[in-house]
DNA sequence: ACAAAAGTGTTTATCATACACCCATGA
DNA sequence: TCATGGGTGTATGATAAACACTTTTGT
């Protein structure tokens, strides 16, 4: 009896890009298809025969977005037989963070249907995606303290301040900041560079940064572990 | 082009089983039909058209092995295209603590295709069913330390020691006894029963300690974490 | 000169760790 | 009485938290 199954298989991706200025964006695009045609959904799809389901993400990102992700990862898997009013879709949610630079690229680029909503005014979306969104930020919470995944929503070299603002708005707390930096700076993550921050606006402009992602992955493998 | 998929999903559950005499086991079917015919197997099957991903595991668990489960949450998604030797088979992995009366339970009824095995005796398995214990392994060691798990595996009321041992055993390295007894009980997360443990073999009964789920649940709400 | 943001150190409390002897029971 | 395992406290070092003034830059 389970022999004649008809459940189709899809990946849907939730990108977080970071600016300060307007803190957690998420990447979405809008259906012109239905059912929820006209409405704002992840970007995603059905997966191909004979691909991989990291394939698939990419891939969809890639068609849909031309956004290239440094950072992805699975999420969930949402199968409730509901989900999709038409037909039974389970689909494989993966979680995704790109730096400044993608995010603005593609505001630049605004012919398309895909766009960055901030976290704080997300339009209503399609099927059960607001969910979808809901854990990725959980996930995010939760890895910002105890994986170094901050530095992946940064450019690659950043002022202390940022990465401070990112942690206060993604966590929503304050931070010390002295506090902050010895704690940051005592794992041995962070290279000062010889540059200094840009002048926006007014104010003493900050030490860059850069992350050592080498080292932190040979660190990872002698059973370092971060934690914020 | 993506229209005509084929891909089926079924789902798996790694069900994880301890006692302080054998350490961890994992509950394993063996398989009567090809491909890996007479092989060992995770629990699992496909997904039913009108069932939820859970109903699903539950569902082929009660067939399959007649365990019933207290705790069980999704691990992750196995969609490799040639995970399958035949045909493409999408799996979302469960992961799953029953506390040992289950575990001795289904010793006693062996007549069955189903059975216990210790982690440190796994025989050859199925498809790519050693990765996923392998994956479920890691989860179960990550959650002992930031979630009160460890007594989904233990009885309900149980000695100290034995929350000791589970602990030394899975996460494969020695604790203070006096150090790690002050931690879990500042938590207050334990209550001292006024029984005392049978005695199996020589030494002092230990007194005997209960959970309180329902004290956790509420903390939890509070924004309370557990660690260890 | 002033406004805005960045840089920096010390004190205190809390928590983690290391460590050894006495007690209750069964044989 | 002996062997086995359970119960318990203290001292020390490490880490986290609280907290404010000075410096650099643009206007």
């Amino acid at each position: 009896m389970p022999e004649n199954q008809s459940i189709r298989v899809s990946v849907d991706a939730v990108v977080f890009g970071y600016t300060s200025r307007e803190g957690l964006s998420v990447l979405l695009i809008k259906r012109n298809i239905p059912p929820f045609r006209h409405a704002w959904a992840l970007p995603g799809g059905l997966v191909h025969n004979e691909e991989s389901l990291e394939e698939a993400v990419t891939r969809e990102l890639q068609e849909e977005t031309g956004v290239s992700i440094r950072y992805l990862e699975q999420l969930y898997t949402f199968g409730q037989p509901d989900r999709d009013p038409r037909n039974r879709v389970v689909s494989v949610a993966y979680f995704g963070l790109v730096r400044p630079d993608a995010f603005r690229l593609q505001a630049a680029t605004d012919a398309s249907e895909a766009a960055w909503f901030p976290m704080k005014s997300l339009p209503a979306l399609a099927f059960d995606h607001a969910t979808i969104v809901a854990t990725a930020l959980e996930r995010l919470r939760g890895k910002l303290t105890y994986a170094p995944v901050g530095f992946e929503l940064l450019d690659k070299t950043f002022p202390f301040s940022e990465l401070e603002k990112l942690y206060q708005t993604v966590l929503d707390r304050p931070i010390d900041r002295r506090n902050f930096k010895k704690k940051i700076l005592k794992l041995g993550l962070l290279e000062k560079t010889s540059e200094k921050q840009r002048h926006e606006g007014s104010g003493r402009p900050g030490d860059l940064y850069r992350f050592h992602a080498e080292r932190y992955q040979a660190l990872q493998h002698q059973g370092f572990t971060f934690e914020i």
